[in-house]
DNA sequence: AAATTAAATGAGATACATTATCAATAAACT
DNA sequence: AGTTTATTGATAATGTATCTCATTTAATTT
């Protein structure tokens, strides 16, 4: 299997019984609301609670964390490890904007940038360790010029 | 300044100074620490202070973060978003040994692979967008052999 | 060499994200 | 419909990291 699979012909349920899941209420509206998101928007697990409940649905936390948790593994979803100090999601579609991020280490502005080549050493060198790729993320970690102007007038956290 | 700086021919006192910050014992034995760390092992916070501990050094957790996020920021060290759910700490020395990683999201399981050209990448993205680089990581996630064959008997998490 | 001042430290409290536990529930299969 | 077993929900527990503030100390000045 590769992450270069396609959202459109996509059943959440073949998918789950394939690797022996079942389908749920909360799996089918938690999968729904990714795919419902913007592009390059992705949520936390803390955001993805309060849509829900703006939807008047109820999902404990457990199972939004289980959930995401299973997602990631089954390749559905990108977990996104930026700086916030909490984890983000996004729907894994390679194919229609798989991006990277550049982040400022003191006021984690984030910009996304793509590099459509990364993949394919991805995919190698996960490979020839016998790995099935789930995603890869390039992360460059600097610090903006706004940040790099202020740090003279105040203190390093 | 580029993240390609020599460890060999570097005083943590001037680097400090340059700054504006003050040496400290504490700071020293840190960076001691690090520098004298095996090719390719990088610490946790936890790591770290039971590492002092070890040596009958006392320095506070609250010091131990603070001084780890300062090196950071001054470029001395990388910081690793890896999959355990904290993040660890390595020297950055890209002349000797940068590299990147390839990570089973189950077992946690990690493997280093160097790929030259991402940092020229990096060095290009980030400075078009008035960026200071401090490091570029590509992270790898996958499920490697071990897992992808004991899942079938288990339940994910 | 003492006095000054501002950065740095330490200890503890606190916040926050995430995981664990376990009884109750409900998919999927017979 | 009945059975099995994955899944859920509520809550407690864990663990990483941050904040606060009084105390200390490095660097600078007199």
């Amino acid at each position: 299997m590769s992450i270069l699979w396609d959202a459109s012909n996509f059943s959440l349920e073949t998918e789950l019984k394939e690797w022996g899941y079942r389908l749920t209420p909360q799996r089918r509206k938690i999968l729904s609301i990714f795919q419902r998101l913007p592009q390059g928007k992705h949520l936390s697990a803390e955001d993805l609670n309060t849509c829900l409940q703006h939807q008047q649905e109820r999902i404990s936390l457990s199972t939004i964390y289980r959930t995401l948790h299973l997602m990631v593994y089954m390749g559905m979803l990108r977990e996104l490890e930026l700086a916030e100090g909490h984890k983000h999601y996004e729907l894994n579609r390679p194919y229609r904007d798989h991006h990277h991020h550049l982040v400022c280490i003191l006021c984690n502005r984030t910009l996304e940038f793509k590099a459509p080549f990364i993949n394919g050493i991805g995919v190698e060198q996960a490979e020839s360790e016998g790995y099935r790729l789930l995603d890869s993320q390039l992360t460059l970690y600097g610090t903006c010029s706004d940040c790099a102007r202020a740090i003279h007038l105040t203190v390093v956290p």
